[in-house]
RNA sequence: GCCGGAGUGGUGGAAUGGCAGACGCAGCGGACUUAAAAUCCGCGGCCUGGUAAUCAGGCGUACGGGUUCGAGUCCCGUCUCCGGCACCA
C-alpha cells in the first residue's frame, strides 16, 4: 500500500535523529562556522502555537542547506522560563513555579521535537536552571563592579494588579504590556543598570548591522539622540537677583530671542526649595498642582495632552541671558522631570507645545524666525537688516534696535527649520536656522551662560522586580550600611523554597518572607546583614543565552573564550519584531559590557537579523460576544482570514456552520438559521482561536505543517492561517510520496526488474515537486538570498 | 504629527528593467463510482466580438505624471493600509 503514512515516517526518523545525535555540533569539526539562532520561547502553559514553528522552520531549512554545503552549523534551542505567567499561575493554584515550569518545558520540548527540527539537544539551556543563572548572576556582578549597577529611589511604574514595577518599555499607554493593568507612578528603591552610558555606542554600532531597517530605526528612536544646548537663565526673587539660575535644555537655541516664559516640571528641585524657603506667594496652589501631577498615571497625563495645564510661580521671575527680558515662570506637567534638565525656555511662536500653552495662559508670542524670502518685508520697523555678526551680538545692549519684539500672528507655531530665516534676533538676523545655532552657542560659551549639549531619550534600565520567580540579586546589605557581592565562588545564589509567593501588595518582594534565607551573618566578623530581596527581570536570562549555547556545560566560566571566538557573532537571528527595542537592546548592552571586559571577542552579538511576521487565523473556535474589535480589524485592512457572524453580530463557531451553495449559514443559540457574514480575526488566546500545531501534525504531519508555514508568504509579513492551505500542501506531499512509491506499486529503482518508464503525468508531478522544493518557501529563500554573497 | 514598510485576479501570493499572475486555496467542467467521499485530468485577470472548442481585438500590477526600445520593478507627486514612536523642548 502506498498510503502516505506521515506519522510512521516522521516518528521513525525523529527517533533516529535523537538516538544517534544526528545534529550534534562538534566545535572542532571542519567547515566554516554558521551560527543560526532562533529566539528561544517562553514555555507558556498553552503550549506551542503555529507562530513558533514559522521562524524555526525557516532557520531549520537554512541550517540543513548549510550543512549540505559543508558548513559547521550551530543550531540550538532553549527556554526563557523565568517570568510572570508561571508565578501568576502559582499564586492562583498553589503549584510551585518550578513544577509548572518543568511541565511546560517538557511539553514544549516534545512539541518542538515532533516538528522534526535539527537542533543539537545537547546544548539545550534553561534560564531557571541554577547552573545557568549562576552565570546570569556572575554577569550582574561584573556590571556591578564596573559601576553599571546601582540602587536608586526613583519614580517607577508601579502596577498594583501585578504587584511589581515595570520598565518603561513594558508600559504601553499607561497600562502593563502583560495583562493590560493600570500603572501608576510611585517612588521606590530600585536597582538600575546604566545603559545610558552605552547610548552613543548602541546607536553608532547599529549602522554596521545587517538588520531590517525598521528595527534599527526603532532602536534609534528609542535611544533618541538630540543635539542642542544648555542655557542658564537668571532668576529674580522679590525683585532682587537670586543666587539660583535655571538651566534649560533646548535644541532651538537659535530662537532664544523669542522666549516669552519658562516652564519647570512639577518635580523640579528648585520648586521644592522655593516652597520651603517661602519664596513663592501662591504655595498652596503650587502644591496642589504638584500633587495632582504626581498622582496621575502616565495614561492620564497623555490623555490630557490636548489641554495644557500649569501654575505660575508667583514670586520668581526668569531673566533671558541674551536680551535681559524678564520672563514669568510656570510649572506644568508637559515638561518632563526625567528629560534634559526638567526645565525649558518657551518660544511659543516656534514650538507647538509652547504655542498651545501660551494660548491657554494668554502669554505673548514673538516671532524670531520667518519663512525664507519674507524675512525683510516682515520686519516691523522696516529698517534694513544690518549685517549680523558675533561681534555685534557681543554688545547686545548696543544693537537693541535690531531686537524688536514683534507679535506673531499665525494660527499655529512656525517650525520649519529647513527654510526659516532669523529675524528680530540681534546678531542672528538674516542667518538660516542652521547657521544661527552654532553662532548662538559660540556667543553663549563666550558669555559663560551656556554650552552645546547632546541628550538621549534613553533612560537607565530599571532592573529589579518585586517578584519571586526570577534570579536573586547576589547582594548583601550589611548592618553597618555597606553592601557587598556574594563571592563568585559561592554562586549560584539559589532561590529559597517558599510556601507563599504572593506579592505583598506593599511593594516589598515575596523573598522578604524567606527569613532564614534573607538574614546572614558574616562567618569571619560576625557582622549581620540581609540579602537583597528583589529579583531580576525576565530580560536578564535572555540577555546572554546565545553565549551559553556555545559552551553550555562549562562550570568554570560562562563559555570558553576560544569557543566564543570561533562561534561569534551569531550569523542569523530570527524572531518576532516585538522584541525590537526590549530584548535586542538589552542583549546588545550586556554584550558590549562583556566585550569591554574582554570576555567576548565581538562588539555586537547578532550580525544578521530577520523578523518573522505574525500569523493571523481563521476564527474557528469559541464564542466572543462583542464584535467591535473585529470590525475595526476589517477597517484596518487586516482581512486575511475569515470568521462568521450573524446580522446581530453574534459569532458562530466554525463547527456550527452549514454550507449552502457555498454560502455560510448558521444560527445564534436558540435562533433561526440565517446567512452569515464573514470577517477576519487575529489569533489570540483570549479569542480561543489559536491553531494548535499538535492537531495539524496529527492530521497532516509535521512536514505538511512546515511546508505550509514556509509557503504562506514572506517570513516578515503578516499572514493568514488557512487550514485549507495545509490540505493543499498535504495533497502535494501525498502525490510526491506516491510518485516515489511507484504509484501504488512497490518502490522500484531504475535497472531493477519491473522498472518501467514513468508515465508523463508522473514525471510532471515529480518535476513539479522538485520545482516546488527549489522555488518555494518564501522566508527561507529570502534568508538564503540575504546570505549569498 | 514624525519614522519605517506595503498596495498585483474571487483569495494567499510569484516575477536580475524583458511573455504579469508561478505555486496553493476557493470556483467551474470532466473521469472513476450504483452513489458519495477520496483520487485523477482539464479550465481559469477583466472587457468586447465570435464560439462546441480553437480564435481576434482592447484594457490591465492603488492613482497621476516621468525616464526607457521596454516599467509591477527606476524617478517625482497623490491616496490608502500596516507597524513603530509621540508633550523628549
Amino acid at each position: 500500500m502506498s498510503e502516505y503514512n506521515f506519522s510512521a515516517i516522521e516518528k521513525k526518523w525523529q527517533r533516529h535523529w535523537l538516538e544517534n545525535k544526528t545534529f550534534k555540533t562538534d566545535s572542532s569539526a571542519e567547515g566554516e562556522k554558521f551560527y543560526c539562532l532562533d529566539m528561544f520561547p517562553y514555555p507558556s502553559g498553552a503550549g506551542l502555537h503555529v507562530g513558533h514553528p514559522e521562524g524555526y522552520t525557516a532557520t531549520d531549512i537554512l541550517c540543513r542547506y548549510k550543512r549540505m554545503k559543508g558548513f559547521n552549523v550551530l543550531h540550538p534551542m532553549g527556554w526563557d522560563a523565568f517570568g510572570l505567567p508561571a508565578e501568576q499561575y502559582a499564586v492562583e493554584t498553589g503549584t510551585h513555579p518550578a513544577i509548572t515550569t518543568k511541565k511546560n518545558v517538557d511539553r514544549f520540548r516534545e512539541q518542538i521535537r515532533a516538528l522534526g527540527f535539527s537542533y543539537d539537544w545537547d546544548r539545550e539551556v534553561n534560564t531557571t536552571d541554577p547552573k545557568y543563572y549562576r552565570w546570569t548572576q556572575w554577569i550582574f556582578e561584573q556590571l556591578y563592579k564596573k559601576g553599571l549597577a546601582y540602587v536608586a529611589e526613583v519614580p517607577v511604574n508601579w502596577c498594583p494588579a501585578l504587584g511589581t514595577v515595570l520598565a518603561n518599555e513594558e508600559v504601553i499607554d499607561g497600562r502593563s504590556e502583560r495583562g493590560n493593568h493600570p500603572v501608576i507612578r510611585r517612588p521606590m528603591r530600585q536597582w538600575m543598570l546604566k545603559i545610558t552610558e552605552y547610548a552613543e555606542r548602541l546607536l553608532k554600532d547599529l549602522d554596521a548591522l545587517d538588520w531590517p531597517e525598521g528595527i534599527k530605526e526603532m532602536q534609534r528612536n528609542w535611544i533618541g539622540k538630540s543635539t542642542g544646548a544648555l542655557v542658564d537663565f537668571g532668576v529674580l526673587t522679590g525683585g532682587a537677583c537670586a543666587d539660583e539660575k535655571i538651566t534649560v535644555y533646548t535644541t532651538r537655541c537659535d530662537t532664544l530671542f523669542g522666549a516669552t516664559y519658562m516652564v519647570l516640571s512639577p518635580e523640579h528641585a528648585l520648586v521644592a526649595k522655593w516652597l520651603e524657603d517661602g519664596t513663592l506667594k501662591n504655595a498652596d496652589e503650587v502644591k496642589a498642582y504638584q500633587k495632582k501631577a504626581a498622582s496621575k498615571s502616565d495614561l492620564e497625563r497623555t490623555e490630557l495632552n490636548k489641554e495644557k495645564t500649569g501654575v505660575r510661580l508667583d514670586g520668581v521671575v526668569g531673566v533671558n541671558p541674551v536680551n535681559g527680558d524678564k520672563l514669568p515662570i510656570f510649572i506644568s506637567d508637559y515638561v518632563l522631570a526625567s528629560y534634559g534638565t526638567g526645565a525649558i525656555m518657551a518660544v511659543p511662536a516656534h514650538d507647538e507645545r509652547d504655542f498651545d500653552f501660551a494660548k491657554v495662559f494668554n502669554l505673548p508670542i514673538y516671532q524670531v524666525v520667518a519663512p525664507a524670502g519674507k524675512a525683510n518685508s516682515e520686519k516691523s520697523d522696516g529698517s534694513a537688516n544690518a549685517a549680523p555678526s558675533v561681534d555685534a551680538g557681543a554688545k547686545a545692549s548696543d544693537n537693541s534696535e535690531l531686537i524688536s519684539r514683534v507679535p506673531y500672528t499665525g494660527s499655529e507655531a512656525f517650525t520649519d527649520i529647513a527654510t526659516g530665516v532669523m529675524v528680530n534676533s540681534g546678531f542672528l538676523n538674516g542667518l538660516s536656522v542652521e547657521a544661527a545655532r552654532p553662532t548662538m552657542i559660540k556667543w553663549l560659551e563666550e558669555k559663560g551662560v551656556g554650552k552645546a549639549k547632546t541628550q538621549y531619550k534613553l533612560r537607565d534600565w530599571l532592573f529589579s522586580r518585586q517578584r519571586y520567580w526570577g534570579e536573586p540579586f547576589p547582594v548583601i546589605h550589611w548592618e553597618d550600611g555597606t553592601q557587598s557581592l556574594v563571592d563568585e565562588n559561592d554562586l549560584p545564589l539559589t532561590l529559597p523554597e517558599l510556601a507563599d509567593y504572593k506579592p505583598t501588595g506593599t511593594g516589598e518582594p515575596p523573598l522578604a518572607k524567606a527569613t532564614d534565607w534573607v538574614n546572614v551573618v558574616d562567618p569571619k566578623t560576625g557582622k549581620k546583614g540581609v540579602r537583597e530581596t528583589n529579583t531580576m527581570p525576565q530580560w536578564a536570562g535572555s540577555c546572554w543565552y546565545y553565549l551559553r549555547y556555545i559552551d553550555p556545560a562549562n562550570d568554570k566560566c560562562f563559555a570558553d573564550p576560544g569557543l566564543l571566538k570561533k562561534w561569534l557573532p551569531v550569523d542569523l537571528y530570527v524572531g518576532g519584531a516585538e522584541h525590537a527595542v526590549l530584548h535586542l537592546l538589552y542583549a546588545r548592552f550586556w554584550h558590549k559590557v562583556l566585550f569591554d571586559l574582554g570576555y567576548v571577542p565581538t562588539p555586537e552579538p547578532f550580525q544578521r537579523l530577520v523578523n518573522q511576521g505574525m500569523i493571523l487565523v481563521l476564527f474557528d473556535l469559541g464564542y466572543v460576544p462583542t464584535p467591535e474589535p473585529f470590525q475595526r480589524l476589517v477597517n484596518q485592512g487586516m482581512i486575511l482570514g475569515m470568521a462568521y457572524k450573524t446580522k446581530r453580530g453574534v459569532l458562530v463557531p466554525m463547527d456550527k456552520i452549514e454550507w449552502r451553495e457555498g454560502k455560510p449559514w448558521g444560527a445564534e443559540e436558540g435562533g433561526e438559521m440565517e446567512e452569515l457574514t464573514e470577517f477576519p480575526a487575529k489569533m489570540s488566546k483570549s479569542l480561543k482561536n489559536v491553531v494548535n500545531p499538535d492537531d495539524v501534525i496529527r492530521d497532516y504531519g509535521a512536514d505538511s505543517l512546515r511546508l505550509y508555514e514556509m509557503f504562506m508568504g514572506p517570513l516578515q509579513a503578516v499572514k493568514p492561517w488557512s487550514t485549507k492551505g495545509v490540505e493543499g500542501v498535504f495533497r502535494f506531499l501525498k502525490r510526491a510520496n506516491r510518485d516515489d512509491q511507484g504509484r501504488g506499486e512497490e518502490p522500484c529503482r531504475y535497472g531493477q526488474e519491473g522498472w518501467r518508464r514513468p508515465r508523463d503525468d508522473e514525471l510532471q508531478h515529480r518535476h513539479l515537486r522538485d520545482d516546488g522544493v527549489c522555488e518555494r518557501g518564501g522566508g527561507v529563500r529570502e534568508a538564503e538570498l540575504a546570505n549569498q554573497d
